[in-house]
DNA sequence: CCCCTTTGACCTGGA
DNA sequence: TTCCAGGTCAAAGGG
């Protein structure tokens, strides 16, 4: 970056009036927020067309947050939710056909994600050509142009009739984007000469591993055609080559000494493990391992896929831990893995999906969260089972076959035992989605990629005290307009009384138990409510916990605003859990929006 | 000696 | 019943 930080400004020379210009270095505002790349040779490769059209056809964006430096980020001045960041050239139309919004047979989100091909969302990428010289005579990015819209507030009608609070919000959304621009500055300045990312965490030290993680954050990525991520500016100096393959390409391109580093850190949750067993796996050249839980009695196994190359390809838990996360400087193997991590407990790295986040790095949902993402992180885990007696996550559900009653063969705890539950497999068509959520509230504990389907499979649980039903929901692969809705267990209770809105039609919903009916889960519901806790939550069967709130997730939600009302709202969902000081006139507003866009 | 990984043999369940 | 694949055991070896 040679020119200095882009200053933000109203210009009214090259777009209509009112319109929000950015006179800026950075080729986008993700790059801004990131440290605009600064060495990364006129930002070029770090392209948010690459994020978009290189999500590997799949083209599914989802927020693969990199850890975020220990910011003093407080609070923003807006409500997270005003992230509403529409991207320019994302038509009120085209929002208003996403799946988040409105279901559409073309555009076609994950069952649980609720995210959807980027190129459906028609980003308007400039070419060079068109694009203005930077001061300094480079171009932005050849890939992405931060193209603003005339008028911010032009594309309210996509908002699907927001009240009057979303102009505010709209202009919350442009303050918070300058406000993180800011801080953006300060932290470049502060942080001169380092990369962007590139922090010191509160216990001050691992920054140098930090760093280099970060860099190969991206090449964590496993199962990559299935595998989604919505990669983060700083997260791409390696992957510059990935236009247009996304993660399967960058994958490639880290060292050997980074990805030692990323597969110590990935086997390294915080807890002790024993190797027991390697098998390699037919239809698979990568071997499998086998690892057990060193604590006595834990009856909690992973298995361990590595490519040839030794990348860690897969991760499936078995069980939950029965004790408490050992303390950091317990483990005598992970030396390397606690060096990176710092003194904190890692917060699962690997199983972060829905927990607290930990220290930046353990925290981070790597792309392969499509295949290792299960469970909540462990304070969450520890938790529920202490609460729950036994009632594990079973992360593993979908290795059912495989790993069915294990537990009960091997005599271990009440922690490891599992009933075998007949699934229940329903396939719905898209027109089913329309009815989604099935009046029951459910907490999401994974998501894996099961062979047959490069869909993503999400598996809830009855969030009901004592309730053994689960289900898990895909697209199927034959046919992205059918969700298969697989139940196991019955309900032990009764639909569950609606929360505002919309109760008649909740209990006049067909029970999935009684008629077999498959009960639709609406994308960007399932995928977008935390925790039955959170203040967020708007109806039920929305009570989905997503990952930990990440900086990069506000940034990205600020800075890909256009990454659609999921990532917006994962931001934001999260903010609601980093900030439990919610005025409750955000919670208000906030719990308004929800109910609109549920 | 301890802890861990390796690895071939064995067990189990499904087709 | 047989075959096969996945999962586990446990002896051996290394650090």
């Amino acid at each position: 970056m040679a020119s200095p930080a882009g200053s933000l400004e109203t210009s009214a020379n090259s777009t209509p009036p009112a319109a929000f210009t950015f006179s800026s270095p950075y080729a986008s505002f993700s790059e801004l927020l990131a440290g605009g790349g600064g060495d990364d040779g006129g930002g070029g490769g770090r392209s948010m067309n690459r994020d978009f059209t290189g999500t590997g056809g799949g083209g599914v964006p989802k927020f693969k947050s990199a850890p975020p430096p220990s910011l003093p980020i407080s609070r923003p001045p807006v409500s997270p939710s005003s992230c509403f960041a529409i991207p320019a050239g994302l038509s009120p139309a085209e929002l208003l056909d996403s799946p988040v919004l409105l279901s559409s047979a073309s555009i076609l989100a994950s069952p649980t994600t609720g995210t959807f091909p980027a190129q459906a969302l028609n980003l308007r990428i400039s070419s060079a050509a068109a694009r203005p010289e930077n001061k300094d005579g480079t171009r932005a990015s050849p890939d992405f142009s931060f193209q603003t819209i005339a008028n911010p507030h032009s594309f309210l009608p996509a908002l699907v009739r927001l009240p009057a609070l979303s102009r505010n919000r709209l202009d919350s959304t442009l303050l918070l984007l300058l406000t993180l621009f800011r801080l953006r500055l300060t932290r470049k300045g502060a942080l001169k000469g380092h990369e962007p990312w590139k922090h010191h965490d509160d216990a001050g030290n691992h920054d140098s591993g930090l760093s280099s993680m970060r860099s190969n954050i991206k090449v964590e990525a496993v199962a990559p055609v299935r595998t989604y991520s919505f990669e983060i500016p700083t997260l791409q100096a390696n992957s510059q080559a990935g236009h247009g393959s996304a993660v399967p390409t960058d994958y490639g391109h880290s060292n050997q000494a980074s990805l030692a580093l990323k597969d110590q850190r990935k086997l390294d949750d915080g807890y002790n493990w024993r190797k027991y067993g390697q098998k390699q796996v037919k239809g698979s050249e990568n071997p499998r391992s086998y690892y057990k839980c060193t604590y006595p009695n834990c009856p909690t196994k992973k298995k361990v896929e590595r490519s040839l190359d030794g990348q860690i390809t897969e991760i499936v838990y078995k069980g939950t831990h029965n004790h408490p996360k050992p303390q950091a400087n317990r483990r005598s193997s992970s030396a390397a893995a606690q060096a990176i991590q710092g003194p904190v407990p890692s917060e699962a790295s690997e199983n972060s999906f829905g927990g607290r986040s930990g220290t930046p790095l353990d925290s981070v949902p790597t792309p392969d969260d499509s295949s290792v993402s299960f469970g909540d992180d462990d304070v969450d885990m520890s938790s529920q089972r202490s609460n729950q007696g036994g009632d594990d996550l079973d992360e593993d559900e979908p290795d059912a076959k495989r790993w069915k009653a294990e537990g009960e063969s091997e005599g271990v705890s009440a922690a490891g035992n599992r009933t075998v539950r007949e699934p229940r497999v329903v396939v719905q068509t898209q027109s089913d989605i329309d009815i989604l959520d099935d009046g029951y509230r459910w907490r999401k504990y994974g998501q894996k990629v099961v062979k047959g389907n490069p869909n993503p499979r999400s598996y809830y649980k009855c969030t009901t005290m004592g309730c053994p039903v689960r289900k898990h929901v895909e697209r199927a692969s034959h046919d992205l307009r059918s969700v298969i809705t697989t139940y196991e267990g019955k309900h032990n209770h009764d639909v569950p009384a609606a929360r505002g809105s919309g109760g008649a039609h909740l209990l006049a919903r067909p029970q999935p138990e009684n008629n077999g009916m498959a009960t639709a889960i609406r994308p960007s519901v399932m995928a977008n409510h935390a925790n039955p806790n959170n203040v967020f939550r708007g109806r039920p069967g929305a009570s989905e916990s997503q990952a930990p709130f990440k900086l990069e997730m506000l940034q990205s939600t600020a800075s890909y605003g256009f990454s659609g009302y999921q990532n917006s709202m994962n931001g934001f969902m999260n903010q609601q859990q980093m900030f439990p000081d919610k005025t409750k006139e955000e919670q208000k507003e906030d719990s308004f929006l929800d109910s609109l866009l549920c």
